[in-house]
DNA sequence: TATGAATGAGTCTTCATTCAT
DNA sequence: AATGAATGAAGACTCATTCAT
């Protein structure tokens, strides 16, 4: 995608392996206490050839961010810009950001144990962009509010429990999950949330199906799709 | 609660202080990325004295670990042992649970984030008494299921869905919340789960009150109790 | 001289012998290229250990430095606020200079060879200081030229002149110099610089004897005064 | 000066440039402190290339030595080897040794500073070249003694001071220095050499013009005629 | 002629911990 | 009860150099 001259063919994809391998180490031993040195033994390099690939251990930690962020970012605009039912958009949303979730739960485990150390420009770029994704989500909400579909909840409120619903899934999903695919969780999560916040007397029983109606056919690359 | 003697009066205080403040260290920068030197900063001891108060960094993890995992099984315990309606102790054990997540947020966050670096015998035991912990919850929800109150729900997932919004509010509320507390946060997720889970044409309109009448008198003391 | 608190009876000097040995190893190899470790295997101390005696190697570096600039700057206030001929006070000023730099060659050699890899602060208090005692000098000459005791002299071309005479013996003189003392050697920078710059018809014959009477019976303990 | 065959026809001239833009990186920065690849950035050659140039750092630090040692050395040669006034030949040797000064800065910081990282034969070489052209220096200062120009000094120690003088100028130097050229600044350390040294009664008063008779016309290329 | 990739020893510095005092 | 001194492994990162291409 146009790196700095000077680079071979391979690079690129040794790369981009190395972030991988990097991201499944910080995510189970966490980033401040996983070595450059455990990151070479693990990727089969020795430390100095590593900084042949990443400029340094935090330039890694802001890598795995971005390929987050991004596809995030993405989907919830592309969600959110759609000409649908607010509350049907909702649900899509939902199953995006599961659908990033399940496909690199390493990546996610990083992106919401250790941003924190990230430093100066690269922790404000990121929460900035966290914020932003938080006020899609916040969108969508206040629309359905609006819209007389939702009780008349707090919308910031509704945004924390959509987060908390959603994001914290990654601390009990497993690697190779069998029993839940995004599709069928982001059904039980809506189920709950569309029920939790709908407005008495509203009836959300045929979403499913319309959700599957609209489903974007790329999305299903996830993060892969931003790390290539 | 029966420490070796031989020790001072002011002892037992003075190593509750350290434990106090280290949990506030290592909720700011990470169990890992703090070191004994600043803890010993922060606490106003030279690095070497401080152990004569815990026995190594580890120990230190372990007991804000019981500080939370303490109060967690006990009020846990306590609820679920009442006779009462399983869908008002489900609304008593999420007001205790933010309770004790607002009283002790920093204890929360290492909870959180860092119990990967217990090791050995100290993660065993960690593990086995946050699934004690959920099997509580999920006990509650199971009674409430086939007291016909909650739809036919699959217990493991409405579990996880209860302790995704409970357990993420640490991640984004502040010290010294102002918005909410423990009583009105609850309330707002209660609603949420009750009208989410809810059979159709269940009616919980009347819980608040309920469960401010059972409101346990000594449970504001939080962690502190166990603690002390 | 007021260290803070919390170091044992010994440290002060232990740390001063650090120094000390640190002035010999850059000397005798530069200061970029002597390493730590080996730093550490001279003083007979492991690597982790130096650090408690030096914040840095750039803090070993400024210590150094301050052990030449102290002396030299209040050896040369002393000097230059004597009420006597300037021209006694320039030969003074010599004398002075010469006995810093024969009884620590070590540091003298760091002091003009690694100052530049002082950083910041560090580099521009250097600087500052540096100048300092050459406008001492570049007074005492301007004195001498409005005496009429020396020719008319750009003053500046003649600071250089006193300086790179003085200065650049370190370049050849060893440890342990027999042929020369500093008040031999100064003597006779001393009578090529007088006659050199003198005015036709002056005459400075009866220095020499004069500069021994006025000599600071202090200063023959040069860098170790500042130092202790 | 006869290369290996089998090089382009370029590859001569590159080489020279290299080591011209070597000696500015190391002048700046220190031999030590400057990295091959830091080199590589300031010629626009990957590191890589640059050992198809040089054999290795410390053998551009040898040609940086000899491309002030060959001039020095030849024009100390031939100014010695003059038949004239040896008070006169020294004048033109200070001359020509500042020439060499002002017109190489930088290769002359790296050949006062450096010199110390030439290792085993490169280091031994150096020592006897340096030892070679204060000799130089040395004989005409005898023969000046010997011919009664100057007082009955210790020639050693005159020589000492002769090359102080001069060799220190690289320290306060600037380049593209507007104030003085190395001409007049001969001219100024003359004046303080020889009156400083001159036997009571001499008189030196038509040195400067009688210098500017003699001058080598091909001096000025300086450094510059022994790189090509 | 040029370079990207790799290496392994090296850089300075911090770590948790022990122990004599 | 407290601490200063010491340690040795580990921290992130840079080095000069080689070599296949």
């Amino acid at each position: 995608v146009g790196r700095p001259t000077g680079h071979g063919v391979g690079y690129e994809a040794r790369r981009q392996e190395i972030i991988d391998q990097a991201a499944q180490l910080f995510s189970k031993h966490g980033y401040a206490a996983t070595g450059m040195v455990a990151l070479g033994d693990y990727v089969g390099l020795r430390k100095g050839a590593l900084y042949h690939y990443v400029g340094s251990k935090e330039a890694l930690l802001v890598e795995i961010q971005d390929r987050v962020l991004q596809p995030l970012l993405s989907q919830a605009q592309r969600i959110v810009s759609l000409d649908a039912d607010p509350v049907l958009r909702i649900c899509m949303l939902s199953e995006s950001l599961l659908e990033i979730i399940f496909s690199r739960l390493d990546h996610i485990w990083v992106y919401e144990h250790d941003y924190r150390h990230l430093t100066g420009d690269n922790l404000r770029r990121f929460i900035q962009q966290r914020r932003l994704f938080e006020d899609f989500v916040q969108r969508l909400l206040t629309e359905a509010i609006a819209a007389g579909k939702f009780r008349q909840l707090d919308p910031r409120l509704a945004t924390l429990q959509f987060l908390n619903l959603h994001n914290h899934t990654y601390q009990w999903l497993h690697v190779g999950e069998q029993r839940w695919t995004p599709s069928t969780l982001s059904s039980e999560y809506c189920q709950t949330l569309l029920r939790g916040f709908g407005a008495d007397g509203a009836d959300f029983s045929d979403l499913t199906e319309r959700v599957n109606e609209l489903r974007d056919p790329t999305a299903h690359q996830g993060i892969a799709a931003a790390a290539g």
